[in-house]
DNA sequence: CGCACAGTTGACGCACATCAACCTGGGTGG
DNA sequence: CCACCCAGGTTGATGTGCGTCAACTGTGCG
């Protein structure tokens, strides 16, 4: 519990353990997963930490008569939950959208914060980040329509996408299934592929093959009433 | 920037600064603000850490045509925003929804992590906690018709309420107007009132003079689908 | 070749928005 | 102390975005 991380690493690894990168290219173990695995179950103990490698995860919620709704969309390089920072248990499910791969790293035993330089900077503004995309997606619930929606989610994403390297300045790769799409953002799969239609025939999009392409970012983004600023991180 | 809070306690207090209650009640200044005052602006610096006292606040969002969702019910004893931790900018503004007495400490110098015994991680568990709370939300916003939303709301203010003894098993200060409501739930104002409406008709509850009144606890917890254990903190 | 799954489209209904009028009570100034 | 005021609450009439149900169409894979 209170061995350090480090000590894990390779000896000689000269690296600073004061990143997230850090802490999983250290010792992580990789695992490959096909879509709509489960990654963390509610209630279990946190056993790891995983860091998302390649593919699309969610975080969601479920309802007693079936309704879900996903409240994450986690890209590569997102931590999966930050619970194994506190030793509870898993409070909601993670599960992947399409086939992943994983980095796991044991949480047994913890890092101590003592051995952390800037690690725990580094968690917290990842938490919060993810916090202000949370709340961008309440917004996105709760005030903005199915087009708009759609729109800001794909702002979102090439925003996030671009960030690792994933995404161009108009185009990445959207495998994300419309009932998926449509559990992200409160509505019915059969309404996203409607609005869907209306974003393509309205020439700002094009998706196919499972590639997305934005063929006027600036007049999506305004429609979306999207703001790259909250995704910006003002440290790095 | 690494002298620690604790210097600035008053001499010879005993107590160990391993709470946020600790944290606060150490040296915070007290102010009573008005109605729909602004306790935190957006891009301003996080000058100060803020406790909710008394009353109700709201993190919420703004859209530049003007429509607005409030993405967090602030309760006493709520930490107003975590981003003081990260020497951030404000990223979303914080007003309160009826007259408050806040706590204020300054956060500057920033207590040294090394001086918390169990502060950060009594700050981790409040941020996660507030984290499957915005969850539950989002729940709402897109799964939860307007009738089961506002059960759901009364549901978790009770729980929140009753957690710091200002609700009893069946009763609390609701003193949040319905424009506000409306905001949070991602509906009208006008679509509140029907929906408050329905759950008075059905015998739920009633709402009058400011004091809410469940006559049916188990029947409005199974409406809204609400279970109480995302609340509950597992290590306090 | 055919099965399964994801996407597409149409017809119809409902939950919630919108607009507008009216009510109510608590606070304020004359 | 009453008259006024006005923010918040209440209600009705009507419009619309999205849900529901169901059929059909790709399309990739064994």
């Amino acid at each position: 519990m209170n061995t350090t991380v480090r000590s894990a690493l390779p000896a000689g690894d000269g690296r600073r353990l004061d990143s997230i990168h850090d802490l999983f290219t250290g010792s992580m173990r990789e695992r490959e997963l096909p879509k709509r695995y489960d990654v963390l179950r509610p209630d279990d103990a946190h056993q790891s930490a995983y860091m998302l490698l390649t593919g699309y995860a969610s975080r969601y919620r479920l309802m007693s008569d079936g309704r879900r709704l996903i409240t994450t969309i986690l890209v590569p390089g997102d931590v999966c939950d930050f619970g194994f920072l506190t030793n509870s248990r898993v409070r909601r499910p993670v599960a992947t959208l399409t086939p992943c791969r994983i980095g796991e790293i044991s949480c047994n035993p913890l890092p101590d914060s003592a051995s952390w330089p800037g690690l725990a900077a580094a968690l917290l503004r990842r938490m919060q980040r993810d916090d202000v995309i949370a709340d961008e997606r309440m917004l996105t619930l709760g005030r903005r329509n199915a087009v708009e929606a759609l729109a800001h989610l794909f702002c979102e994403l090439r925003e996030r996408l671009s960030a690792v390297k994933l995404a161009t300045a108009d185009s990445f790769a959207l495998t994300i299934a419309q009932d998926d799409m449509g559990d992200t953002l409160g509505v019915t799969s059969v309404h996203i592929n409607r609005s869907l239609k209306v974003l393509r025939e309205t020439g700002l999009i094009t998706l196919e093959h499972g590639t997305l392409t934005i063929h006027d970012r600036a007049a999506l983004e305004r429609l979306a009433h999207f703001d790259p600023a909250y995704l910006r991180d003002e440290q790095d």
